[in-house]
DNA sequence: TGTACATCAGTGAACGCGCGTTCACTGATGTAC
DNA sequence: TGTACATCAGTGAACGCGCGTTCACTGATGTAC
């Protein structure tokens, strides 16, 4: 029993970003295209040209989605790290591996600069939410680590520590490498504990020195 | 005055890595297509077949091509460093984020897995030989910074900053956060200085504490 | 040095594919009165 | 409550495009004798 709502869908362009998000994930961002989504929402080909104009519109549309949800997923694992920045920093940077991890598609998508429409406000809005969202989770560090040249530089070696795991873990590269430290053990992502280091720069070294 | 060289080319293969090359960089990824290399190289459509089954396949010669590249700029700025480890790991960034950003087709093929042979063995052995010289161009900083983990971890670390680094660089992301930092003056390459906090960590630290 | 012949490298026409886009259309919805 | 009509959302056929792949072919090269 097919409810056939007979031409009017009733909310066409969220069904069309339903299915985006769901090729997205199943054949990568080159499997993704106007007709296909057509397809899989159940709607002749020229129909998403009422709500999409082009592909880029759509590909801009999901993206919006991705970084809302990309901010979120780090938001909710600093909630779950309580108030010590150290905690919280490697929490967040927890939530920007798994999410990477969990939709890889999605998260190239966000990355891939030139497929998506930065005249769009929406998207300027949400990616730049979501990179003052690190900064701020950053920043406890960057009074910590003053001496590396500034707070900028600070963050800047977070977000690429933990960027540059993730783009790697998702071409396989990480897995590759962690592989020889355990002996083929299976591998969840793990990246590099930034705020480790930072954290024992700052509480003074020595414990080992020289030899 | 052309020389017609009528029918046999001579050197097709290598005419057709080199147009794909220039094509890579001109038009990106996805502006590289058999029949596209095949008009670059000023021949007909079928011919390449003859030299590359597969687009997969020319584009697997020239991701070994690229490794190699990108192996020989890392070297060479070590060369230029010296012996000192630090100012030796500092170059081969500096030579790897270079590398990207004259090359984005290149380096971004290159770390595209899902495009590439990796049953292909010359494309195993380049990129082993170019990952195994940045492991030791690191492995000093290992012996310095093994409170992280294990020197496993330093490398990770090493390698994901300044990859990422790269990335984000390419995707634009990082001139829009370092221009915040000097107001909008040109934006040259420049990765997290990972190998100066290594050391400062070594040295010990204390210089400023507590407030 | 010459000749026969196999092999190789490139040609050009043809195929089927999926794509984005356009267009006249039609059925459903909502609004004015 | 009813009717006329504008607007909107989806249809389905058609277009031209560039792609990878196949195929019978042809011209050049190299080798055996």
């Amino acid at each position: 029993m097919k409810r056939k709502k007979s031409y009017h869908h009733g909310d066409l362009r969220q069904a069309l970003v339903t299915a985006g998000l769901a090729l997205l994930e199943e054949d990568g961002i080159e499997g993704l295209t106007l007709r296909r989504v057509a397809r899989a929402a159940g709607v002749s080909h020229a129909a998403p040209a009422h709500h999409f104009a082009t592909l880029k519109a759509l590909l801009t549309a999901l993206a919006v989605i991705g970084f809302e949800r990309f901010g979120e997923a780090m938001r909710a694992e600093c909630g779950r790290a309580g108030s010590d920045p150290e905690a919280r920093m490697r929490a967040a940077g927890r939530g920007y591996v798994d999410f990477a991890a969990g939709n890889p598609g999605l998260f190239r998508l966000m990355f891939s600069i030139a497929l998506l429409d930065w005249e769009d406000a929406a998207l300027r809005n949400a990616a730049q939410a979501t990179f003052r969202q690190l900064e701020e989770i950053a920043e406890p560090m960057t009074r910590v680590a003053a001496e590396l040249g500034g707070p900028l530089e600070v963050i800047k070696l977070v977000w690429c520590s933990v960027h540059g795991y993730a783009h790697l873990y998702l071409e396989g590269q990480m897995q590759w490498l962690e592989r020889r430290g355990r002996g083929g053990a299976p591998s969840a992502p793990r990246p590099p504990d930034i705020a480790r280091l930072l954290a024992l720069r700052d509480r003074g070294s020595g414990r080992r020195r020289g030899s």
